[in-house]
DNA sequence: GCAGCTCTTATAGAAAGCAT
DNA sequence: ATGCTTTCTATAAGAGCTGC
């Protein structure tokens, strides 16, 4: 076995009896550098290169390639004593013999053959003096690898010394390499006596390719061992027999994974050439995967909502159903761990979504508990539930022991979902939990959902520009979903409350409304644009304006749901626009899968409600003077902040503007800058002004004539782009 | 002085990596 | 699997220059 593994990893090429010219650089390393190592004229001078061709035999043996090339180069035979060679193919990173192959009586020609016009031999020649004072400038890898090549002709030492775990490094060093091949070929005997050795072996396979991906990504990399597995081999730890099945599974992953090209996760026609000289190298990184925000991420997001912990046959199915697309077979396909990746990602994203907005509702509860007496939970929950506490209790109480226990809000967190699961379960047999949260459902419909609304207090002369915050905090109030899974379904967290209209149009919790002067106490504005575009949802035009026109009494999560379900089905929004008094009319909600608000969340707003938005915004500073002028002192740098344009909403018309002109004057600038800040959600946002809409377009222009230029280049990569960028800005426009 | 250009820098957000 | 960090991409904005 050990014998066919080394015929797979190294093709076995028929070079009979040919002599073969191998390129060399060889670097004589004579005298030791300074103490300080600062002297780089000095050190240029001892470190001498020598470019040129060995003519050697086909049949030469690998562990006496260095010593015979040293030799056809002229140097001096006990120049070989000091020397390690590396092979080098391309520019690739340099490979030690010992990771090319196990057996070094292999030879040239058998290992190298056609690849011989790729390769390059790389020779390093220390004098002792010079070895033993470039030790003080080694790094510890270096130094171990030193510590193993003095004297060492034949080059083949283990570099596996830049592996970042060097914890490894030390003990893989000694173990014995092709002592499992031998032992395999000749049949040794079987048991536990026989798998001692494969296991060490394993463990030196498994580091090599830890030199290409961290060790986490084996295992999602198709490495037949499991996590646990291989991280007890590395560690030494694993002891138990290895099946002769296992280990076969494992060097057939390894002689894929380890190939020289290293490009096993596509397919060899879709190999990116450009990209080889990274691989092989612990720099290496998977290169980013941009998924299709039109057509992709909606998908995703679909899948998510409908589970977003899918198995890995799931997301198998999920990755050839994507590969299937038009847009990945002309393009990169996409790889298993992108998605799994993805999904990770998307947890991850919507936790820290929900624990963010749940801590500054705390904290706002809190410091509203403080300042009034008034705090009291809405009586229509507390006898919301007949099933004992309601959800909002109970999250409430989790709350405040998140406050008092902050490291223990891990496993709040856990038993919160883990409770969250069995109300799932459990809510089939009984739909209604919380009969006061959405009294108008209908039986059997999942509870209510309702999307918490928060405002950012907007304070008189407070400057508006750079509250761009004011969007990013999104909360979203969910009752658990029993029949559609929640956009949040595994973070959903039911802080229930119903919402106020207060003055100057903010929302706040019912709870801490007092009919007139709470503003003050308002949070931050939710922007469900913000939700959709997280996940690179484009919203059509309608509703995102319809996201932007918030606070929307009544507008709850189910809305938010049912319009993302229209956008990635292609139907109309369900949510219509209806400026009349500046609000959003949505419509009463029809009998859905989810359930209509309750009463209480339905709260017609108060007169007032509208005033502020009524009224003319408060003079804001362009961002441009506001970035220029915050500066107090000129010694402190101010950040930039960055203007956010709307990629859902605002992009799109932008874009639409661009193809009719790209260099629009004067007056058509200042009829955009009037257009966009027209739109309700710019009332709450920094203004556009002249400047801003003018930057837009030099950058367009700047892209877009970039991109012809890369076009004209022949890149086909840049003109894959191109072309994908292209596409995609005639659907923004045809949208 | 203004507009436009190219090149550069800074920022936000997302994908990937890694330790646990 | 998770939480956190790092790296990367896209792009808004700035700097410096030129031409009119």
């Amino acid at each position: 076995m050990g014998k066919a593994f080394i015929e797979i990893v190294i093709p076995i090429l028929a070079v009979g009896g040919k002599m073969l010219p191998v390129h060399c650089i060889v670097e004589l390393l004579d005298t030791p550098p300074g103490k300080d190592g600062g002297d780089a004229k000095k050190r240029e001078e001892v470190e001498k290169r020598k470019e040129g061709y060995a003519i050697v035999p086909s049949t030469l043996q690998l562990r006496d390639l260095v010593r015979v090339a040293l030799s056809k180069l002229d140097y001096p035979p006990e120049r070989a004593k000091n020397a390690t060679g590396v092979i080098q193919v391309r520019n690739w990173k340099a490979l030690p013999f010992a990771s090319i192959t196990d057996n070094q009586q292999s030879s040239v020609g058998q290992l190298f053959g056609d690849l011989l016009s790729h390769i390059t031999l790389k020779i390093s020649v220390l004098s002792s003096d010079a070895s033993s004072a470039n030790c003080q400038n080694q790094t510890p890898e270096d130094q171990i690898r030193s510590s193993r090549v003095g004297g060492n002709a034949n080059g083949s030492f283990l570099s596996l010394g830049n592996l970042g775990n060097s914890f490894f490094l030390r003990r893989g060093l000694d173990l014995p390499f092709g002592m499992m091949a031998r032992r395999m070929k000749g049949g040794e005997g079987k048991g536990v006596g026989r798998t001692a050795h494969p296991v060490q072996e394993l463990r030196i396979k498994l580091l090599q390719v830890l030199e290409k991906r961290g060790p986490t990504l084996l295992v999602s990399h198709g490495c037949p061992f499991s996590q646990v597995t291989v991280a007890q081999i590395l560690q030494g730890k694993y002891n138990k027999p290895v099946s002769i099945e296992k280990i076969q599974a494992f060097y057939q992953w390894y002689n894929i994974y380890n190939g020289l090209t290293d490009n096993t996760l596509l397919p060899p026609d879709r190999v990116d050439s450009s990209a080889l000289p990274r691989i092989s190298s612990k720099h290496w990184r998977r290169p980013r995967t941009l998924f299709n925000p039109r057509t992709e991420l909606p998908r995703l997001l679909r899948w998510y909502r409908q589970n977003p912990r899918p198995t890995r046959a799931e997301m198998e199915v999920y990755l050839a159903e994507l590969n299937a697309s038009d847009f990945r077979r002309n393009g990169t396909p996409l790889q298993y761990s992108s998605i799994m990746i993805w999904f990770k990602n998307a947890r991850v994203k919507y936790r820290h979504l929900l624990r963010s907005t749940a801590i500054a509702q705390m904290r706002e509860d809190m410091v509203y508990a403080k300042n009034s007496k008034d705090l009291v939970i809405d009586e229509s929950m507390k006898d919301s539930s007949d099933e004992g506490e309601s959800d909002m209790v109970v999250e409430e109480k989790e709350m405040e022991e998140q406050e008092e226990e902050g490291e223990e809000e891990q496993e709040e967190e856990q038993e919160e979902e883990e409770k969250t699961e069995l109300l799932e379960a459990s809510s089939s047999k009984s739909p209604v939990r919380s009969s006061a949260k959405s009294p108008s459902r209908s039986p059997g419909r999942s509870p209510a959902r309702m999307l918490h609304l928060k405002v950012e207090p907007i304070t008189e002369g407070e400057d508006s520009v750079g509250n761009e915050n004011q969007v990013a905090s999104v909360a979203t109030s969910v009752a658990k979903p029993t029949i559609l899974p929640s956009l949040l379904h595994m973070h959903a967290r039911p802080h229930l409350q119903p919402v106020s209209i207060v003055s100057n149009g903010l929302i706040v919790p019912s709870r801490l409304h007092n009919g007139s002067h709470q503003a003050e106490t308002a949070l931050h504005v939710p922007d469900l644009r913000k939700i959709a575009s997280g996940f690179g949802i484009s919203l059509t035009p309608e509703l995102a304006a319809a996201a932007h026109a918030m606070p929307i009494p009544g507008f709850t999560h189910h809305h938010f749901l049912q319009a993302l379900d229209s956008v990635h089905h292609k139907e109309s929004p369900s949510i219509r626009l209806d400026y009349h008094n500046s609000a959003l009319s949505v419509p009463k909600p029809t009998p859905s899968p989810l359930t209509t608000p309750s009463a209480s969340q339905r709260r017609t707003p108060t007169p007032q409600s509208y005033k502020h938005q009524s009224e003319s915004p408060k003079p804001e500073k362009s961002p441009q003077s506001n970035s220029s002028q915050t500066s107090t002192s000129p010694a402190t740098r101010v950040p930039r902040k960055r203007f956010t344009i709307d990629p859902t909403f605002e992009v799109p018309k932008l874009q639409s503007w661009f193809a009719i002109d790209p260099r629009p004057d004067r007056q058509t600038i200042e009829r955009y800058v009037q257009e966009l800040n027209s739109s309700e959600w710019r009332r709450h946002q920094p203004k556009y002004n002249n400047r801003v809409v003018y930057v837009w377009f030099k950058n367009a222009r700047a892209k877009y004539s970039k991109m012809q230029v890369s076009s004209s280049d022949r890149d086909p990569d840049m003109e894959r782009r191109h072309h994908e960028l292209m596409r995609m800005h005639q659907e923004a426009q045809m949208s």
